[in-house]
DNA sequence: ACTCTGAATTAGACAGAGTCCAGATTTTGG
DNA sequence: CCAAAATCTGGACTCTGTCTAATTCAGAGT
């Protein structure tokens, strides 16, 4: 798919076995058209941005389903908010906790050695790296120039 | 440190710069003794479990200032609370999804091959890895005959 | 022992994220 | 066009966590 419109997006839904009403076409198109890692604040703010569209309530209702279709992911970084991320390759994450930015790592070529034997009766779901970050000595020291 | 008693608490947190009140040696009995990963939650219930001591303004401030002084560190994988760790030695963690525990991994002999190079003008503060994990399918069916 | 003072604790109001519900609206499909 | 099913909505509610102003506490100095 080269680009997101309001179009496709009631294809991709279809694809995932949601059905497309129109604020859930708005509020995937808000996630895929940025790419980016939004909470359901943000996506309420973009969707609601020209005239009140949807409820609270829908958004959150929204979200969940797209999880449960497997059509988004979740990212736990933030102790106050969820971020909600359209790519659901699998990925891992920077956390700028001072911005409270996350940006993507990509999972091809990063390997993990050394984990030990997972507990009896239980598999892995996932495995998630993150990498916490932070604006470094040098970066605060040309910011003190500015 | 053998065993952890109330009265090493008061010493730990002397030495951590942290002026041992009858709440605060409480606090940390809770999550010394008990080596465990607690959220403020239960560690209220804890600390108040024989009669009423401590009000819940005084162990979020307590947790806080812990955390400030490096005491403790938190653990954020619940999307609905943070979780208190008293270990803070470098180390990773599995969390069983269904049941909400978490389960410390020894940070020695991990190791993260292939991550890319950090963003311009920042520095890591840190590195965490978090395996979700649920009951499988052996652990089910073994459940089904019981 | 008594007093003074800064540190710590407290109850309760408050804020933000997220869920729930019962009623209204929209969509479906016969 | 109509009834049934699906979806959406405002607002009440819950939960985690913070804030504030008033109170209590500890301990140093007398
Ligand atoms: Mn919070
Ligand atoms: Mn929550
Ligand atoms: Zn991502
Ligand atoms: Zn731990």
């Amino acid at each position: 798919m080269q680009q997101y419109s309001r179009d496709n997006m009631a294809e991709l839904l279809r694809s995932h076995d949601i059905n497309p009403t129109h604020q859930r076409i708005e509020i995937a198109y808000a996630l895929f058209s940025r790419q980016q890692h939004l909470s359901a604040d943000q996506i309420m703010a973009i969707v609601n941005d020209r005239h009140s569209e949807t409820s609270k309530a829908t958004v959150y209702n929204t979200l969940n389903l797209f999880l449960e279709k497997k059509l988004i992911r979740e990212v736990i970084v933030d102790p106050n908010k969820v971020f909600y991320d359209p790519n659901t390759q699998l990925h891992h994450h920077f956390y700028n906790v001072t911005s409270g930015e996350l940006t993507d790592i990509d999972a091809e070529g990063v390997t993990i050695c050394g984990l030990p034997q997972l507990p009896e009766g239980v598999i892995t779901e996932g495995v998630d790296i993150i990498v916490r970050i932070r604006p470094g000595a040098t970066a605060q020291a040309q910011e003190q120039l500015a």
